[in-house]
RNA sequence: CGGGAAGUAGCGCAGCUUGGUUAGCGCGCCUGGUUUGGGACCAGGAGGCCGCGGGUUCGAAUCCCGCCUUCCCGACCA
């Protein structure tokens, strides 16, 4: 029963578990050009459920999707100083083109506030235009000198809004909103990862921005990942771009923009933040598959009855995958394990003569038995709990391992293992500083109650401090 | 981009120090058979520009130089 592990154990080495989920899980493989990444039908799988519960998320808010060009002027990017000398040392630059070498060169889309800027301007005439609220998906290039599949790719796919507002607070009413009840609400209901919200001390935010909204989770081995971030810019795109419109008196008014993105990073962060020695580990509102029938025997009785069942399933809106597959059974069980599918449905002779079938959890091993006839029913109460049970395991796990700490170097000591909370008046220049010579960074700042402060000026606020991805 | 390690079959590795016949092993893969309720077994088989380029040499997986890629630790970042 003892198999050995196919696995690098997560306490042996954490990095090469992660490389070994993602090779052995089928998610991706490196792309033939350094930092690039391929990603395979289970790792695409796995994306498209989160692009839709996302996508869905993005509409209810009211945002409607575009799709702006992979090409940019390499002049729009200077049109904002900060945004500029942000992105351009990650920059990719097309010179040639058609065999000749360009007038002005064209760079990769690192992210598009800069095109989307250009038209959001010939687009809003009057108030009536606002709120101006766009969404695109796309891939952007920023060139990494230290990838990672799915955490830092080159390439990496994501979805990028964009939005343009008539005030201030509406902007940044706006911004919180999908900060909330996108990017949250998706981590903590389907992801089944609780989060940290905050804003991002100043050397933390976007390049661009006056304020920059995260969603900071906490992976397997207590390191942060930052899983979705929502920016308010202020009027500084708005300027550069000149995007103007006509209030109701009749002034010349400039907008408010926003912008906010989440990435196949979430993919990683999924792998990390659930994932144990057996490999993945999917939530159920986010598996592509939730229940795998399994096929025990290769025998028309056995085949039939599992085609009953998984029509069954399916008909209940359960998402489930049939495997008829020969090969040994432990070998079938151990690839869906690695593949993390909440539940695993056995269903051979031995069930079939009791009419039963076998059932076990992903996440906790636990095994049971069902009447055949409740599969269907039983099945949908129990992915229920299953994703429950994850988001309080990664609840209890971020919680056991966030410490308060009096000093900075305290915060260090826990932010080897975990993440540190403590008083923002604490960390000045020099004290950040030596932190970050230790690898450890802020994450965010929060109020004491743990709500999200408007501006880092605000008195009595708390950092969380980490080492990160 | 700096410091370290490494690239030999799909994956994991040995061989390299001390250059010398047909470059091995485990897993996986293919064929046939026996199996099948937790990574099965037997027999047979396929699969290698030994990362790429150059050099030394009668002869290079092995020695030298350059480059590329991967991993780890930093700086940069979603």
């Amino acid at each position: 029963m003892a198999s050995k592990s196919v696995l690098t154990p997560q306490s042996e080495d954490f990095p090469r578990w992660y490389q070994d989920v993602v090779a052995k899980a089928e998610m991706a493989d490196n792309g033939p050009v350094r930092g690039t990444m391929v990603i395979r039908p289970y790792g695409y799988a796995i994306w498209e459920r989160i692009q839709r519960e996302i996508d869905d998320r993005i509409k209810l808010a009211g945002a409607q999707n575009a799709y702006f060009p992979l090409f940019i002027p390499e002049s729009y990017l200077s049109r904002e100083a900060e945004h500029v000398e942000g992105f351009s040392p990650e920059l990719a630059v097309v010179t040639h083109a058609g065999g000749e070498e360009l007038a002005e060169p064209i760079v990769v889309r690192p992210t598009s506030e800069t095109v989307i800027g250009e038209f959001m301007a010939k687009w809003i005439q009057s108030y009536r235009d606002l709120p101006l609220l766009l969404n695109q998906w796309a891939n952007v290039v920023r060139w990494e000198l230290r990838p990672r599949l799915f955490l830092r790719s080159s390439e990496f796919l994501w979805q990028e809004g964009h939005t343009a507002h008539a005030s201030y607070e509406d902007a940044q009413a706006y911004a919180n909103k999908i900060h909330l009840e996108v990017y949250n609400d998706f981590l903590n209901e389907v992801l089944a990862v609780p989060t940290f919200l905050g804003i991002k001390p100043p050397r933390e935010r976007f390049a661009g921005a006056i304020n920059t909204l995260t969603c900071e989770g906490m992976m397997r081995d207590g390191k942060a990942l930052q899983l979705a971030t929502s920016h308010e810019l202020g009027q500084n795109f708005a300027r550069a771009f000149e995007i103007y419109y006509q209030s109701e008196e009749g002034q010349a008014e400039l907008c408010y923009t926003t912008s906010w993105g989440s990435s196949t990073r979430l993919v990683g962060g999924l792998i990390m933040a659930h994932g144990d020695d057996q490999g993945l580990l999917v939530p159920p509102r986010l598996a592509p598959t939730q229940v795998v029938v399994i096929a025990v025997r290769d025998e028309p009785e056995v085949n039939e009855a599992c085609e009953r069942l998984q029509a069954q399933l399916i008909a209940q809106g359960v998402r489930s995958t049939l495997d008829r597959s020969r090969g040994s059974f432990g070998r079938r069980v151990t690839d869906w394990e690695i593949k993390g599918v909440p539940l695993r449905v056995e269903v051979g002779p031995r069930d079939l003569n009791e009419g039963v079938v076998s059932v076990t959890r992903r996440d906790n091993g636990e095994k049971l038995t069902w009447p055949l006839a409740g599969v269907a029913q039983e099945a949908t109460k129990l992915l229920a709990t299953i994703q429950r049970d994850l988001y309080a395991r990664a609840l209890e796990w971020r919680d056991v391992n966030t410490l308060d700490v009096p000093s900075v170097v305290e915060a260090i000591d826990v932010a080897q293992t975990g993440f540190a909370k403590l008083s923002w008046d604490l960390v000045g220049a020099s004290e950040e500083a030596q932190m970050n010579n230790e690898a450890v960074t802020v994450r965010c700042l929060q109020r004491a109650d743990g709500s999200i402060p408007e501006s880092e000026l605000e008195n009595d606020l708390l950092c969380i401090v980490a080492k990160s991805y």
